[in-house]
DNA sequence: TGCGGTTAAATGAACAACCATTCATCATAT
DNA sequence: ATATGATGAATGGTTGTTCATTTAACCGCA
């Protein structure tokens, strides 16, 4: 007599229990999907063409996740993961306040400057799933964003940031100076490359944030 | 014998050919349109909820559209139309670059105020559109870009600003100013409100751009 | 080692729902 | 009368999802 198995793997529903497998399985629908996603869209992007870009039939698909939406979820938080991922690496052994939030928007850039495309695609699907897998997307996002505005508040703190800066306002200044060069390099491509990008965003991103302390305090950072 | 017409209005196809009846139904259609593509996306939303919503049939959306990817080229060409009529309402009347780019921008801060989730919708379904329509949207945000990246030029030239700012860097670091107070609304509604957010952010965009000379020309301004 | 027996994993053809688009028909104004 | 504008039911193509079936892995036992 067979018995009905069933699990639940990162909030996602799996047929298939063995975790190790359905990691492997689900990177491997992820990857293709990514890739669809962003160059067709979602909804253009069906299901059997995921199954022929993964190597699997449309029917394994669903031994791995409960519908379509789940493999959007799971497309979008694996966008996040790198981002949570890579900064926290940048941020390692960097005790000072603001060469932390240097080295943490740096490398929040060339995260995205490696999965363009994949930022891309967040914002423009994050609102096509339903309201629960939306708040949990959401919820990433804040996550990543923390480890920026824990470095301004700490930064605040040392007194090498302006004391009346509203931590939300000056988080995504930082934020969306980084998705900025996904979301509109269709234009900047033609004008600058990511290196050229910060040396001119970064030092003003910067200069934004930092009170007369802070900012003898940065000269003295850089030219060191 | 029935003679067929047809013209092309706004670069899209339309059965009926009298312009002023061809504009009034067509900014019903768009007002239905945006609203729902905004609320439910563009592929959930569909012609015949667009004609509900309007009030007409589905047959008639397809007298003034050749198809349902012409609805959302207009509902984007709509969006942006609003900011490049609203922007230089603000510029008149202002000589001084300096002046001129911060009432510009405040400007486009408020249409996209009032215009949030279609402001969202630009970024969600611009790719959506076949290349050709896309083109044409990218040049309408040009459009609108120049509209700021001419006060920065001739703030240049003045002096006010760094000689030597690359400006479409520049221009998207003010653009993205305005689009991220509908991008990330959902979050900064709990913590400013639009005068907070222009409070906080202006005068970092500002300095960001402004030459030594700058500086002062700027405070002075401020002061008077 | 080899061999039934049992379960998990994978397949892909078929189905049912959905929706953009059409068109035969009707209404209206000139 | 005639042409233009409006209607909305019908259609045809598409695609998410299911499920009957096949394949493969594993296990205990002789």
């Amino acid at each position: 007599m067979a018995v009905e198995e069933s699990t639940m793997i990162d909030e996602v529903y799996s047929q298939v229990t063995d975790p190790k497998l359905v990691r492997e399985r689900r990177s491997q629908i992820v990857a293709a999907a990514v890739k669809l996603f962003s160059e067709e869209g979602y909804y253009r992007t069906t299901i059997q063409k995921i199954a022929r870009e993964a190597r699997v039939s449309p029917g394994l698909i669903y031994q791995y996740v409960k519908d379509k939406d789940d493999v959007l979820y799971l497309s979008l938080k694996d966008i996040m993961d790198s981002y949570c991922h890579e900064i926290p690496l940048a941020q390692a052994g960097i005790g000072d306040p603001v060469a932390r939030l240097e080295a943490s928007v740096r490398a929040y850039c060339k995260v995205v400057d490696q999965r363009k495309t994949a930022t891309v695609l967040a914002y423009r699907t994050s609102a096509l799933l339903p309201q629960q897998r939306r708040e949990a997307v959401k919820a990433m996002e804040l996550k990543s964003n923390q480890l920026l505005s824990e470095c301004i508040s700490q930064g605040i703190e040392a007194g090498y940031f302006s004391p009346e800066l509203n931590i939300e306002i000056a988080t995504y200044q930082c934020v969306m100076f980084c998705h900025t060069w996904a979301l509109k390099y269709w234009r900047l491509k033609a004008y600058c490359n990511l290196d050229q990008y910060l040396q001119q965003g970064l030092p003003s991103l910067l200069n934004a944030l930092l009170s007369a302390a802070g900012r003898d305090h940065y000269d003295r950072l850089i030219t060191t």
